[in-house]
DNA sequence: CATTTATTACGAAATAAATCGTAGTAGAAA
DNA sequence: TTTCTACTACGATTTATTTCGTAATAAATG
């Protein structure tokens, strides 16, 4: 697949991950708490999301169904990837650093990422 | 400062973080060797990029020495925030655990950033 | 049945980013 | 001195994305 969404597109994607799916009135109702937008805008967008192949839709009376056609994970590992290289030159290292760095995680958190080094340095 | 460079500006910054500071040809002659590009549209990039405040330069001769104007790491900073909120819905621990399970990091690799972890719990 | 409301389709404008061509010119080379 | 070369400046075009207005119409409401 591969097909990396715009910063428009990946706003209407996450809405539809969520709710698994919902009609351009519901994605709109939910969008635009957040941000200054049309409803026609919010159609067109998701129309051509559509002819992309990134939202499927099934006709439900006279208005439209829309899903997520990709993944969540799938769409947020390619992202992570492009990012990784525009951003880190492809260091995974220097990434992962610099977020834990920045996010500054509780004990909790930290552990949880212990646990998942252990567990891939078991694998290894 | 928080300004968010575009794809073809942060392309040049790297260069320029990586040189300390160069002219447009110099700057031009590495980026060509990784995409085909004319010469005029990296001058004109970069001159958009100096009205912005993105680059310093001098005068050298007849022409200019271009110098970043940002760091690397307060421009990555907020690149990494800004994609965590729009990829990762603002969580830290899902980008850092994606990360480290996608780019399977060495022995060595894990080893630093448990370090990193402990460094972090004591200071709690 | 007539009117209002909610929806789709779609063209087109607005905005942003990237690309390139041309003109002008200083300095180097012939 | 004349010609060539390398550089800047800058307008304009191209491409991608986002936004919006209008028309058509089905369904709901009065």
């Amino acid at each position: 697949m591969r097909y990396k969404p715009t910063d428009a597109e990946l706003e209407i994607l996450s809405i539809l991950w969520d709710k698994e799916e919902a009609s351009v009135r519901e994605v709109h109702d939910i969008l635009s708490q957040t941000k200054e937008t049309g409803y026609t805008t919010t159609l067109k967008t998701m129309q051509i999301m559509f002819s992309k192949g990134l939202l499927t839709r099934s006709e439900q009376g006279r208005s439209h169904l829309y899903m997520p056609a990709i993944t969540e994970k799938e769409t947020q590992n390619s992202l992570l990837s492009s990012f990784m290289d525009s951003t880190f030159g492809g260091s995974a290292k220097k990434l992962i650093m610099r977020a834990i760095g920045q996010s500054n995680p509780s004990k909790e958190e930290i552990n949880e990422i212990r646990q998942l080094l252990n567990e891939l340095e078991n694998k290894q």
